[in-house]
DNA sequence: GCTATTTACGGAAACGATTGCACAAAAAAC
DNA sequence: GTTTTTTGTGCAATCGTTTCCGTAAATAGC
């Protein structure tokens, strides 16, 4: 075990102060260049590091922001965790990751326990079961900034960043029904989170512009994932099946093409699918799937960019609080009609032999 | 902005001294019950959270593990980093994650940084280029504990949690084979890591084993994504195309599956393929991706375990160095000869309407 | 050549929690 | 009832850096 280096032992070498050399080390104006350059060279011989704990104590920041988010791995979330990273890094920041596995109660007790000073600001994207924010309020209190992005809490006055997800959802849908669907189904995840509410009001929205109906079966909301696996599979075997299927997350639209595999239901001529993905393996898919493409990576970095604004002057209440990237809808064969000519890419039909 | 919440307020609000209210907080069998209730009581009530830096900077433990990985959008990593930081929430550990992006440079300035002391233990993937392991060993030097996972060193002395590349690789490999693949292509990253190797090895010896040539076009090594696209696109297109492929890593089989689905090259007819891969889209794929599926919530698990072996008790040189998790191989339709029956549930071979 | 200013550095007090030691008061031992 | 032990608490040093002040020497001002 190497001895120790720190200050001290710099100072002591060069029989100096521990303040001269740590004023050295942060190219104070106050130092002579001759002794800087002698603390520099030593430093680096010594390979020394400053210890951060003691710097974050004395200084009260921690050049260290927390991201918060339901579940990793997930296509979305980890572009959107690349692109923090790289702020992050270009800041030369760290980054603490806490994952909430979708359980409030861990989100709730992360954002207490975050408020002790470990980070300089949060990134969050809340679980779907989270109407009660008044851990994040304490975050606030605390004099912790806060952005949220993609899963955000509307209103609570936190900046956010997000994607279009009400108009991206509207044209999706309206694309499904001048593709021919008209029994179409929304699934989703429950209604407490603001991305579900407003991909589900573009659907309907776009169903009443074009007068089709709606009843209380048209919105499938997952809440246990077996049970909704078997709620969908009656759904789709059923002697009124939907012709169309709009998934609001990458992970429900999954459990559609599971079954369609299973029961021999041909994608897209007896059931047209699309959802809101990252998948990069959509275009590669039986049949590639139509996809609400998230822009992952820019809504992190922006996300990163924002909370870094509030972190390094805490006073910009003019600038813009809420940042919209649109997506974009990549259509591919899983909704083609079937006079329309398939595409050139991505052939074929996905034909059964059974 | 609230007021400071630290032992000092309690400590005055309850007229007693810092060091017992910190003693009671953390339950010394020198204070007693009475006095413990109400220092509970007050901080539960104030919402005292400790400050985090003053505690390490005391302790010299930072209840904080670093984690250190080449790319993050990547099925295997996220599921890895998912088991890590399960098994740290368990222990109340924190984790900071860092990206390299295979850059080596930032492989050595972060864990040059990491001997600071800013975290108590480091899981690492290594870059593909890394080769010296300086930076790892000065780490060691430095009293932290290390731990690779997937992307190891070997003899490098330090603890490694891996899949059984080699054997996954071989009998992957026969499986090929068997199916009637003669004229085989290894895809691969860069050989300085161990697991590109390992599962090399794997390959060529089950070709040995089954008396196939090899020649020097045999392994395709991917420096630049790019160039790797034409390359493969080349050898798929050429007068003497392989009859099967076997991708080390997933990434090399999604370009393969791109060039086929655009050459309009059958899978598997023409074509046979298989990857060690954690796609959760394999079955899905056209066609359904046989694959070799790593253990990768297991691997970090155990990574993160041993870790936290090493972290708490220093000294167990005696325990079992190097854990290995088996793949499986899940055989799809990627790989089926045409003789065989297609299987009930991925069941048709992709037919292009070209 | 004497004061005024700058330059370059040292001393010491923070930052907030932990912990070795000291020491009253209470309990136990005899 | 005195001595010893136990119990409960306070004091102060400590972790390694940063930064407010203070000050000697060097330079400038006139």
């Amino acid at each position: 075990m190497a001895e120790k280096i720190d200050l001290k032992r710099i100072a002591r070498e060069l029989n100096l102060a521990v303040s001269t050399v740590s004023r050295a080390l942060r190219d104070s104006y106050e130092i002579s260049e001759e002794t800087k350059q002698k603390v520099f060279a030593l430093a680096r011989q010594l390979n020394y590091e400053p210890n951060p704990y003691a710097s974050s104590l004395r200084r009260q920041r921690s050049k260290t922001i927390g991201v918060v988010l339901p579940e990793l791995p997930n296509n979305f979330f980890t572009h959107v965790v690349n692109g923090i990273e790289w702020v992050a890094r270009q800041k030369g920041y760290h980054v603490l990751i806490y994952i909430t596995h979708e359980q409030m109660e861990q989100e709730i007790s992360l954002i207490r326990h975050l408020q002790s000073g470990r980070v300089d600001g949060v990134l969050a994207s809340v679980c779907a079961g989270t109407q009660d924010i008044a851990h994040f309020r304490s975050l606030h209190q605390h004099g912790i900034p806060l952005v949220f992005f993609d899963r955000v809490c509307e209103d609570s006055g936190f900046p956010t960043v997000t994607t279009n997800d009400y108009e991206a959802s509207y044209h999706a849908t309206v694309h499904l029904i001048q593709q021919g669907c008209r029994h179409l189904y929304h699934l989703t995840l429950p209604l407490h989170l603001s991305i579900t509410r407003k991909r589900l009001q573009g659907f309907l929205d776009a169903l009443q512009q074009y007068q089709l109906p709606v009843n209380e079966s048209t919105v499938l909301i997952a809440k246990d994932m077996d049970l909704f696996y078997d709620q969908l599979d009656q759904l789709l075997c059923s002697t009124q099946p939907p012709d169309g299927i709009f998934a609001a997350v990458e992970k429900l639209v999954l459990l559609v093409y599971h079954i369609c595999q299973k029961r021999h239901i041909r994608i897209p001529s007896q059931l047209k699918v699309l959802a809101f993905s990252n998948l990069e393996t959509a275009p590669l898919l039986a049949p590639p799937l139509t996809t609400i493409t998230q822009p992952a990576f820019e809504i992190g970095k922006k996300a990163a960019e924002l909370l870094f604004r509030k972190i390094e002057k805490k006073r910009d209440i003019l600038e813009q609080m809420h940042y919209v990237i649109p997506s974009a809808l990549v259509i591919r064969d899983s909704t083609r009609s079937l006079g329309q000519a398939l595409s050139n890419q991505s052939a074929a039909e996905w034909i059964h032999s059974a």
